[in-house]
DNA sequence: GCAATCTTTACAACTTCTTTAAAACTTCTT
DNA sequence: AAGAAGTTTTAAAGAAGTTGTAAAGATTGC
Protein backbone atom coordinates (compact mmCIF):
# COMPACT_ATOMS: atom_id res chain seq x y z
CA UNK A 1 0.00 0.00 0.00
CA UNK A 2 3.05 2.28 0.93
CA UNK A 3 4.91 3.69 -2.01
CA UNK A 4 8.29 2.33 -3.39
CA UNK A 5 10.19 5.04 -4.77
CA UNK A 6 13.79 4.43 -6.52
CA UNK A 7 16.26 7.65 -5.45
CA UNK A 8 19.36 7.85 -8.28
CA UNK A 9 21.46 10.62 -7.06
CA UNK A 10 25.43 9.96 -6.65
CA UNK A 11 25.64 12.99 -4.09
CA UNK A 12 25.47 11.40 -1.53
CA UNK A 13 23.84 14.40 1.00
CA UNK A 14 21.25 14.83 -1.31
CA UNK A 15 20.26 11.23 -1.91
CA UNK A 16 20.05 11.07 1.84
CA UNK A 17 18.24 14.25 2.23
CA UNK A 18 15.31 12.97 -0.11
CA UNK A 19 15.12 9.27 1.06
CA UNK A 20 14.75 11.30 4.56
CA UNK A 21 12.33 13.85 3.42
CA UNK A 22 10.27 10.85 1.48
CA UNK A 23 10.38 9.04 4.49
CA UNK A 24 8.81 11.42 6.82
CA UNK A 25 5.66 11.37 4.40
CA UNK A 26 5.54 7.90 4.65
CA UNK A 27 7.22 6.45 1.54
CA UNK A 28 9.35 3.64 1.14
CA UNK A 29 12.85 4.76 -0.37
CA UNK A 30 15.23 2.74 -2.13
CA UNK A 31 18.65 4.80 -2.45
CA UNK A 32 21.13 4.13 -5.61
CA UNK A 33 24.16 6.08 -6.35
CA UNK A 34 25.10 5.07 -9.98
CA UNK A 35 22.92 4.54 -13.00
CA UNK A 36 24.23 0.97 -12.87
CA UNK A 37 23.23 0.44 -9.25
CA UNK A 38 19.50 2.02 -10.35
CA UNK A 39 19.11 -0.25 -12.98
CA UNK A 40 20.07 -3.20 -10.97
CA UNK A 41 17.30 -2.44 -8.20
CA UNK A 42 14.07 -0.90 -10.42
CA UNK A 43 14.16 -4.27 -11.89
CA UNK A 44 14.21 -6.07 -8.43
CA UNK A 45 12.48 -3.97 -6.01
CA UNK A 46 9.76 -2.51 -8.59
CA UNK A 47 9.05 1.08 -7.46
CA UNK A 48 6.42 2.96 -8.27
CA UNK A 49 8.42 5.60 -8.86
CA UNK A 50 11.98 6.56 -9.83
CA UNK A 51 13.52 10.09 -8.79
CA UNK A 52 16.78 10.29 -10.35
CA UNK A 53 20.09 12.89 -11.09
CA UNK A 54 20.86 13.80 -14.71
CA UNK A 55 24.61 14.52 -13.93
CA UNK A 56 25.29 10.55 -12.94
CA UNK A 57 28.78 8.75 -13.22
CA UNK A 58 29.17 5.69 -15.32
CA UNK A 59 25.62 5.98 -17.59
CA UNK A 60 23.76 9.62 -17.22
CA UNK A 61 20.67 10.86 -17.25
CA UNK A 62 19.32 10.59 -20.58
CA UNK A 63 21.05 7.07 -21.02
CA UNK A 64 19.31 5.79 -17.68
CA UNK A 65 15.82 7.19 -18.97
CA UNK A 66 16.31 5.42 -22.57
CA UNK A 67 17.07 2.23 -21.28
CA UNK A 68 14.34 2.51 -18.40
CA UNK A 69 12.03 3.16 -21.55
CA UNK A 70 13.40 1.02 -24.26
CA UNK A 71 15.93 -1.86 -23.31
CA UNK A 72 13.54 -2.33 -20.20
CA UNK A 73 9.98 -1.27 -21.99
CA UNK A 74 9.11 0.13 -18.09
CA UNK A 75 6.54 2.36 -17.49
CA UNK A 76 7.32 3.61 -14.67
CA UNK A 77 6.59 7.26 -13.64
CA UNK A 78 10.17 9.51 -14.08
CA UNK A 79 11.25 12.37 -11.98
CA UNK A 80 14.12 13.98 -13.13
CA UNK A 81 16.35 16.11 -10.89
CA UNK A 82 18.37 18.91 -12.71
CA UNK A 83 20.34 21.71 -12.23
CA UNK A 84 19.11 25.15 -12.58
CA UNK A 85 19.84 25.86 -16.03
CA UNK A 86 20.00 23.32 -17.43
CA UNK A 87 16.99 24.11 -19.76
CA UNK A 88 17.67 22.28 -22.93
CA UNK A 89 18.29 19.03 -21.26
CA UNK A 90 14.88 19.44 -19.09
CA UNK A 91 13.20 19.99 -22.37
CA UNK A 92 14.58 16.64 -23.80
CA UNK A 93 14.13 14.92 -20.70
CA UNK A 94 10.29 15.25 -20.95
CA UNK A 95 10.63 14.49 -24.87
CA UNK A 96 12.59 11.58 -23.47
CA UNK A 97 9.75 10.22 -21.57
CA UNK A 98 10.42 11.52 -17.74
CA UNK A 99 6.93 12.63 -16.25
CA UNK A 100 8.46 15.65 -14.34
CA UNK A 101 11.27 17.46 -13.27
CA UNK A 102 12.68 19.62 -10.49
CA UNK A 103 15.30 22.20 -10.68
CA UNK A 104 18.08 22.22 -7.40
CA UNK A 105 18.37 23.17 -5.49
CA UNK A 106 15.17 22.54 -4.63
CA UNK A 107 12.46 23.31 -1.45
CA UNK A 108 11.27 20.12 1.00
CA UNK A 109 7.83 21.30 0.09
CA UNK A 110 7.92 21.10 -3.73
CA UNK A 111 9.64 17.72 -3.89
CA UNK A 112 6.88 16.27 -2.11
CA UNK A 113 3.87 18.48 -4.20
CA UNK A 114 5.92 16.97 -7.45
CA UNK A 115 5.93 13.36 -6.37
CA UNK A 116 2.43 13.15 -5.26
CA UNK A 117 1.66 15.03 -8.56
CA UNK A 118 3.37 12.16 -10.35
CA UNK A 119 1.89 9.67 -8.51
CA UNK A 120 -1.47 10.93 -9.09
CA UNK A 121 -1.33 11.66 -12.91
CA UNK A 122 0.36 7.79 -13.03
CA UNK A 123 -2.88 6.23 -11.03
CA UNK A 124 -0.44 5.10 -8.12
CA UNK A 125 -2.01 7.37 -5.90
CA UNK A 126 -4.40 5.12 -4.03
CA UNK A 127 -5.00 7.47 -1.24
CA UNK A 128 -6.74 9.94 -3.46
CA UNK A 129 -10.39 10.68 -2.27
CA UNK A 130 -12.09 9.47 -5.61
CA UNK A 131 -15.77 11.03 -6.32
CA UNK A 132 -18.47 9.87 -9.06
CA UNK A 133 -21.87 12.20 -8.99
CA UNK A 134 -23.17 11.35 -5.31
CA UNK A 135 -20.67 8.83 -4.50
CA UNK A 136 -17.95 9.75 -2.33
CA UNK A 137 -14.88 7.19 -2.24
CA UNK A 138 -12.31 7.25 0.67
CA UNK A 139 -9.18 4.51 0.35
CA UNK A 140 -7.88 6.07 3.71
CA UNK A 141 -10.78 4.72 5.70
CA UNK A 142 -12.04 2.02 3.10
CA UNK A 143 -15.27 4.05 3.28
CA UNK A 144 -17.35 5.41 0.78
CA UNK A 145 -20.46 7.78 1.25
CA UNK A 146 -23.56 8.20 -1.09
CA UNK A 147 -25.35 11.33 -0.40
CA UNK A 148 -23.54 12.25 2.86
CA UNK A 149 -24.32 8.58 4.14
CA UNK A 150 -21.83 6.09 4.99
CA UNK A 151 -22.01 3.04 2.77
CA UNK A 152 -21.47 -0.46 4.32
CA UNK A 153 -19.41 -2.47 1.40
CA UNK A 154 -17.73 -6.02 1.80
CA UNK A 155 -14.15 -6.54 0.76
CA UNK A 156 -15.10 -7.55 -3.15
CA UNK A 157 -17.83 -4.71 -3.51
CA UNK A 158 -15.62 -2.06 -2.22
CA UNK A 159 -12.86 -3.35 -4.05
CA UNK A 160 -15.47 -3.61 -7.59
CA UNK A 161 -16.58 0.08 -7.07
CA UNK A 162 -13.38 1.19 -6.23
CA UNK A 163 -11.88 0.28 -9.94
CA UNK A 164 -14.82 1.35 -11.42
CA UNK A 165 -14.32 5.33 -9.91
CA UNK A 166 -11.16 4.98 -10.82
CA UNK A 167 -12.03 4.71 -14.38
CA UNK A 168 -15.12 6.35 -14.61
CA UNK A 169 -17.50 5.56 -18.02
CA UNK A 170 -15.17 3.30 -18.93
CA UNK A 171 -16.26 -0.49 -20.10
CA UNK A 172 -15.18 -3.60 -18.03
CA UNK A 173 -15.56 -7.28 -19.37
CA UNK A 174 -16.64 -9.40 -16.54
CA UNK A 175 -12.95 -11.44 -17.26
CA UNK A 176 -11.19 -8.04 -16.71
CA UNK A 177 -12.78 -7.10 -13.60
CA UNK A 178 -12.38 -10.84 -12.08
CA UNK A 179 -8.66 -10.14 -12.86
CA UNK A 180 -8.85 -6.96 -11.16
CA UNK A 181 -10.27 -7.60 -8.18
CA UNK A 182 -9.99 -11.02 -7.72
CA UNK A 183 -6.24 -11.96 -7.59
CA UNK A 184 -5.28 -14.64 -10.35
CA UNK A 185 -6.42 -15.79 -12.99
CA UNK A 186 -10.15 -16.06 -14.78
CA UNK A 187 -11.97 -19.57 -14.19
CA UNK A 188 -13.84 -19.86 -16.71
CA UNK A 189 -17.55 -19.43 -16.69
CA UNK A 190 -18.56 -18.27 -13.53
CA UNK A 191 -20.98 -16.16 -12.20
CA UNK A 192 -19.34 -14.51 -9.58
CA UNK A 193 -18.76 -11.02 -11.36
CA UNK A 194 -22.25 -10.84 -11.59
CA UNK A 195 -23.29 -11.93 -8.36
CA UNK A 196 -20.79 -9.00 -6.65
CA UNK A 197 -21.70 -6.37 -9.34
CA UNK A 198 -26.02 -7.05 -8.12
CA UNK A 199 -25.18 -6.79 -4.82
CA UNK A 200 -22.89 -3.39 -5.23
CA UNK A 201 -26.19 -2.40 -7.06
CA UNK A 202 -28.93 -2.71 -4.74
CA UNK A 203 -26.53 -0.88 -1.92
CA UNK A 204 -26.17 1.88 -4.22
CA UNK A 205 -29.70 1.57 -5.62
CA UNK A 206 -30.71 1.91 -1.48
CA UNK A 207 -28.47 4.34 -1.43
CA UNK A 208 -29.62 6.89 -4.10
CA UNK A 209 -32.78 5.94 -5.77
CA UNK A 210 -32.04 8.50 -8.25
CA UNK A 211 -29.70 7.18 -10.17
CA UNK A 212 -28.40 3.93 -11.78
CA UNK A 213 -24.82 3.76 -11.15
CA UNK A 214 -23.72 0.35 -12.90
CA UNK A 215 -24.76 -0.01 -16.22
CA UNK A 216 -24.84 -3.03 -18.13
CA UNK A 217 -23.20 -3.19 -21.85
CA UNK A 218 -24.76 -5.81 -23.16
CA UNK A 219 -22.71 -8.51 -24.61
CA UNK A 220 -19.34 -6.62 -22.87
CA UNK A 221 -19.40 -6.06 -19.50
CA UNK A 222 -20.57 -3.07 -17.29
CA UNK A 223 -19.24 0.59 -16.64
CA UNK A 224 -19.51 3.16 -14.14
CA UNK A 225 -22.30 6.18 -16.18
CA UNK B 1 8.10 13.09 27.67
CA UNK B 2 8.36 16.54 26.53
CA UNK B 3 10.49 17.50 23.80
CA UNK B 4 13.87 18.65 24.24
CA UNK B 5 15.31 21.46 22.34
CA UNK B 6 19.15 22.07 22.02
CA UNK B 7 19.62 25.80 20.60
CA UNK B 8 22.85 26.42 19.28
CA UNK B 9 23.67 30.48 19.06
CA UNK B 10 27.04 32.34 19.66
CA UNK B 11 24.82 35.39 20.44
CA UNK B 12 23.82 34.88 24.31
CA UNK B 13 20.77 38.00 23.58
CA UNK B 14 19.41 35.56 21.12
CA UNK B 15 20.12 32.24 22.49
CA UNK B 16 18.08 33.04 25.80
CA UNK B 17 15.36 34.76 23.69
CA UNK B 18 14.89 31.07 21.46
CA UNK B 19 15.13 29.62 24.97
CA UNK B 20 12.77 31.99 27.05
CA UNK B 21 10.25 31.22 23.89
CA UNK B 22 10.37 27.90 23.87
CA UNK B 23 9.72 27.08 27.37
CA UNK B 24 6.60 29.59 27.42
CA UNK B 25 5.64 26.43 24.58
CA UNK B 26 6.55 24.01 27.01
CA UNK B 27 9.39 23.04 25.77
CA UNK B 28 12.45 22.11 27.56
CA UNK B 29 15.90 23.24 26.35
CA UNK B 30 19.51 23.52 26.28
CA UNK B 31 21.55 26.22 25.48
CA UNK B 32 25.04 26.02 23.50
CA UNK B 33 27.07 28.86 22.79
CA UNK B 34 29.85 27.51 20.25
CA UNK B 35 29.40 24.19 17.82
CA UNK B 36 31.87 22.09 20.29
CA UNK B 37 29.48 22.53 23.02
CA UNK B 38 26.68 21.90 20.52
CA UNK B 39 28.04 18.49 19.70
CA UNK B 40 28.69 17.51 23.39
CA UNK B 41 25.22 18.37 24.53
CA UNK B 42 24.03 17.02 21.63
CA UNK B 43 25.72 13.49 22.59
CA UNK B 44 24.49 13.85 26.31
CA UNK B 45 21.13 15.06 26.06
CA UNK B 46 19.67 13.24 22.85
CA UNK B 47 17.46 16.33 22.24
CA UNK B 48 14.45 15.77 19.63
CA UNK B 49 15.53 19.33 17.80
CA UNK B 50 18.42 21.15 17.10
CA UNK B 51 18.42 25.02 16.66
CA UNK B 52 21.51 26.63 15.19
CA UNK B 53 22.24 29.11 13.53
CA UNK B 54 24.99 29.49 10.64
CA UNK B 55 27.08 31.85 11.90
CA UNK B 56 29.34 30.33 14.93
CA UNK B 57 32.71 30.41 16.42
CA UNK B 58 35.41 27.65 16.28
CA UNK B 59 32.97 25.48 14.28
CA UNK B 60 30.54 26.99 11.53
CA UNK B 61 27.17 25.62 11.15
CA UNK B 62 28.16 23.69 7.72
CA UNK B 63 30.59 22.14 9.48
CA UNK B 64 28.65 20.90 12.43
CA UNK B 65 25.80 19.57 10.36
CA UNK B 66 28.44 17.90 8.79
CA UNK B 67 29.38 16.31 11.82
CA UNK B 68 26.39 15.68 13.26
CA UNK B 69 25.30 13.82 9.81
CA UNK B 70 28.12 12.07 9.18
CA UNK B 71 30.12 11.43 12.14
CA UNK B 72 27.62 11.17 14.68
CA UNK B 73 25.62 9.62 12.27
CA UNK B 74 22.55 11.38 13.84
CA UNK B 75 19.18 12.30 12.33
CA UNK B 76 17.90 14.31 14.69
CA UNK B 77 15.80 17.37 13.05
CA UNK B 78 17.82 20.74 12.55
CA UNK B 79 16.44 23.82 12.41
CA UNK B 80 18.71 26.55 10.72
CA UNK B 81 18.54 30.28 11.54
CA UNK B 82 20.35 32.11 8.89
CA UNK B 83 20.45 36.11 8.51
CA UNK B 84 18.39 37.31 5.50
CA UNK B 85 19.94 37.25 2.24
CA UNK B 86 22.17 34.40 2.75
CA UNK B 87 20.10 32.37 0.52
CA UNK B 88 23.17 30.57 -1.16
CA UNK B 89 24.30 29.19 2.31
CA UNK B 90 20.06 28.13 2.85
CA UNK B 91 20.38 26.12 -0.13
CA UNK B 92 23.48 24.15 0.75
CA UNK B 93 21.93 23.83 4.29
CA UNK B 94 19.03 22.13 2.99
CA UNK B 95 21.30 20.20 0.69
CA UNK B 96 23.36 19.13 3.52
CA UNK B 97 20.45 17.62 5.82
CA UNK B 98 18.79 20.36 7.65
CA UNK B 99 15.20 20.09 7.89
CA UNK B 100 13.96 23.54 7.66
CA UNK B 101 15.19 27.61 8.02
CA UNK B 102 14.04 30.38 10.03
CA UNK B 103 15.41 33.72 8.34
CA UNK B 104 17.13 36.00 11.07
CA UNK B 105 15.38 38.52 12.31
CA UNK B 106 12.63 36.28 12.84
CA UNK B 107 8.82 36.71 14.09
CA UNK B 108 8.27 34.55 17.73
CA UNK B 109 5.21 33.38 16.32
CA UNK B 110 6.81 31.83 13.29
CA UNK B 111 9.75 29.87 15.20
CA UNK B 112 7.38 28.29 17.13
CA UNK B 113 5.44 26.88 14.46
CA UNK B 114 8.70 25.88 12.49
CA UNK B 115 10.05 23.96 15.49
CA UNK B 116 6.27 22.25 15.73
CA UNK B 117 6.01 21.89 11.90
CA UNK B 118 9.74 20.08 12.33
CA UNK B 119 9.02 18.09 15.31
CA UNK B 120 5.56 16.97 13.80
CA UNK B 121 7.26 15.98 10.32
CA UNK B 122 9.81 14.46 12.18
CA UNK B 123 7.12 12.08 13.95
CA UNK B 124 8.34 13.48 17.59
CA UNK B 125 5.06 15.57 17.65
CA UNK B 126 3.62 12.54 20.46
CA UNK B 127 2.73 15.27 22.92
CA UNK B 128 -0.41 16.76 21.51
CA UNK B 129 -3.69 15.33 23.66
CA UNK B 130 -6.06 13.41 21.22
CA UNK B 131 -9.21 13.15 21.51
CA UNK B 132 -12.09 11.02 20.05
CA UNK B 133 -15.20 10.89 20.57
CA UNK B 134 -14.98 9.91 24.27
CA UNK B 135 -11.66 8.94 24.36
CA UNK B 136 -9.07 11.40 25.65
CA UNK B 137 -5.26 10.30 24.96
CA UNK B 138 -2.95 12.47 27.05
CA UNK B 139 0.75 11.58 26.09
CA UNK B 140 2.35 13.45 28.20
CA UNK B 141 1.68 11.26 30.88
CA UNK B 142 0.67 8.58 28.80
CA UNK B 143 -2.91 8.11 30.24
CA UNK B 144 -5.85 7.67 28.94
CA UNK B 145 -9.71 8.66 29.82
CA UNK B 146 -13.20 7.58 28.71
CA UNK B 147 -16.10 9.59 29.94
CA UNK B 148 -13.17 11.34 32.41
CA UNK B 149 -12.71 8.14 33.72
CA UNK B 150 -9.14 6.67 34.21
CA UNK B 151 -8.55 3.47 31.99
CA UNK B 152 -5.76 1.33 32.80
CA UNK B 153 -3.97 0.19 29.67
CA UNK B 154 -0.87 -1.72 28.81
CA UNK B 155 2.07 -0.89 27.09
CA UNK B 156 0.58 -2.48 24.04
CA UNK B 157 -3.08 -1.42 24.35
CA UNK B 158 -1.86 2.17 24.78
CA UNK B 159 0.44 2.22 21.65
CA UNK B 160 -2.24 0.59 19.91
CA UNK B 161 -4.85 3.01 20.73
CA UNK B 162 -2.57 5.84 19.97
CA UNK B 163 -2.06 4.99 16.64
CA UNK B 164 -5.78 4.54 15.89
CA UNK B 165 -6.08 7.85 17.73
CA UNK B 166 -3.69 9.50 15.61
CA UNK B 167 -5.39 8.48 12.69
CA UNK B 168 -8.92 8.16 13.17
CA UNK B 169 -10.68 6.21 10.61
CA UNK B 170 -7.76 4.98 8.54
CA UNK B 171 -7.85 1.56 8.22
CA UNK B 172 -4.63 -0.55 9.65
CA UNK B 173 -3.62 -4.43 8.52
CA UNK B 174 -2.75 -5.82 11.11
CA UNK B 175 0.79 -6.12 9.54
CA UNK B 176 1.24 -2.98 9.85
CA UNK B 177 -0.36 -2.13 13.25
CA UNK B 178 2.62 -4.96 14.13
CA UNK B 179 5.29 -2.99 12.43
CA UNK B 180 4.59 0.18 14.13
CA UNK B 181 3.66 -0.90 17.40
CA UNK B 182 5.77 -3.41 17.75
CA UNK B 183 9.50 -2.77 16.90
CA UNK B 184 11.10 -5.06 14.29
CA UNK B 185 9.46 -7.11 11.35
CA UNK B 186 6.02 -9.04 11.09
CA UNK B 187 6.13 -12.63 12.15
CA UNK B 188 4.30 -14.31 9.63
CA UNK B 189 1.08 -15.59 11.27
CA UNK B 190 0.39 -14.36 14.12
CA UNK B 191 -2.21 -14.05 16.64
CA UNK B 192 -0.74 -11.25 18.77
CA UNK B 193 -2.13 -8.21 16.81
CA UNK B 194 -5.63 -9.82 16.97
CA UNK B 195 -5.53 -10.40 20.93
CA UNK B 196 -4.06 -7.29 22.15
CA UNK B 197 -7.10 -5.45 19.76
CA UNK B 198 -9.26 -7.86 21.39
CA UNK B 199 -8.07 -6.54 25.19
CA UNK B 200 -8.25 -3.15 24.30
CA UNK B 201 -11.96 -3.69 22.80
CA UNK B 202 -13.09 -5.04 26.16
CA UNK B 203 -11.49 -2.21 28.57
CA UNK B 204 -12.61 0.40 26.13
CA UNK B 205 -16.15 -1.67 26.26
CA UNK B 206 -16.40 -1.90 30.24
CA UNK B 207 -15.78 2.45 30.32
CA UNK B 208 -18.03 3.15 27.53
CA UNK B 209 -20.55 0.47 26.27
CA UNK B 210 -22.43 3.04 24.36
CA UNK B 211 -19.76 2.84 21.89
CA UNK B 212 -17.70 0.40 19.49
CA UNK B 213 -14.82 2.30 19.02
CA UNK B 214 -12.43 -0.13 17.10
CA UNK B 215 -13.82 -1.92 14.44
CA UNK B 216 -13.13 -4.56 11.87
CA UNK B 217 -12.38 -4.24 8.31
CA UNK B 218 -13.29 -7.77 7.10
CA UNK B 219 -10.04 -9.12 5.06
CA UNK B 220 -8.19 -5.94 5.32
CA UNK B 221 -7.13 -5.06 9.27
CA UNK B 222 -8.90 -2.61 11.71
CA UNK B 223 -9.67 1.69 12.38
CA UNK B 224 -10.96 3.60 14.79
CA UNK B 225 -14.40 4.61 14.20
C1' DG C 1 -40.76 -15.31 -30.44
C1' DC C 2 -36.99 -17.32 -28.85
C1' DA C 3 -32.31 -18.01 -27.84
C1' DA C 4 -28.75 -15.73 -25.62
C1' DT C 5 -27.50 -12.98 -21.98
C1' DC C 6 -28.15 -10.91 -17.66
C1' DT C 7 -30.11 -10.35 -12.69
C1' DT C 8 -31.42 -11.89 -8.51
C1' DT C 9 -32.05 -15.01 -4.67
C1' DA C 10 -30.88 -18.41 -1.39
C1' DC C 11 -27.68 -21.30 0.66
C1' DA C 12 -23.69 -24.24 1.70
C1' DA C 13 -18.78 -24.04 1.96
C1' DC C 14 -15.31 -21.43 3.23
C1' DT C 15 -12.41 -17.86 5.31
C1' DT C 16 -11.49 -14.64 8.71
C1' DC C 17 -12.19 -12.86 13.24
C1' DT C 18 -12.98 -12.94 18.38
C1' DT C 19 -12.45 -14.67 22.60
C1' DT C 20 -10.69 -17.59 26.09
C1' DA C 21 -7.34 -19.89 28.66
C1' DA C 22 -2.96 -21.10 29.70
C1' DA C 23 2.04 -21.00 28.95
C1' DA C 24 6.10 -18.14 28.45
C1' DC C 25 8.26 -14.28 29.25
C1' DT C 26 9.54 -9.59 31.74
C1' DT C 27 10.01 -6.61 35.27
C1' DC C 28 10.02 -5.35 39.85
C1' DT C 29 10.79 -6.25 44.72
C1' DT C 30 12.85 -8.07 48.48
C1' DA D 1 18.73 -14.59 43.16
C1' DA D 2 14.10 -16.06 43.76
C1' DG D 3 9.51 -14.99 43.88
C1' DA D 4 5.58 -12.19 42.65
C1' DA D 5 3.01 -9.45 39.62
C1' DG D 6 2.03 -8.17 35.43
C1' DT D 7 2.41 -8.60 30.35
C1' DT D 8 2.77 -10.88 25.98
C1' DT D 9 2.34 -14.72 23.07
C1' DT D 10 0.49 -19.04 21.50
C1' DA D 11 -3.07 -22.10 20.55
C1' DA D 12 -7.57 -23.58 19.81
C1' DA D 13 -12.54 -23.49 19.49
C1' DG D 14 -16.57 -21.05 18.42
C1' DA D 15 -18.73 -16.94 16.07
C1' DA D 16 -19.30 -13.95 12.37
C1' DG D 17 -18.96 -12.65 7.82
C1' DT D 18 -17.98 -13.51 2.88
C1' DT D 19 -17.96 -15.97 -1.31
C1' DG D 20 -19.15 -18.76 -5.16
C1' DT D 21 -22.66 -21.96 -7.05
C1' DA D 22 -26.82 -23.18 -8.80
C1' DA D 23 -31.24 -22.31 -10.28
C1' DA D 24 -35.13 -19.55 -11.46
C1' DG D 25 -36.77 -15.38 -13.40
C1' DA D 26 -36.08 -11.15 -16.30
C1' DT D 27 -34.38 -8.74 -20.16
C1' DT D 28 -32.31 -8.03 -24.58
C1' DG D 29 -31.34 -8.37 -29.51
C1' DC D 30 -32.30 -10.42 -33.72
Amino acid sequence: MRHKILIVEDETDINNLLARLLETEDYDTIQAFTGTEGIRLLKEEKPDLVMMDLMLPELCGQELLWKIRHEMRCNVPVLVITARGALREKVDMLKAGADDYIIKPFEPEEVIARVKAVLRRAGKDDLATLFYKNIELLPKSRRVNVRGEELDLTAREYDLLRLFMKYPERVFSRERLYELVWEGGYYGENNTVNVHVSNLRRKLREADPGEEYIQTVYGIGFQLK
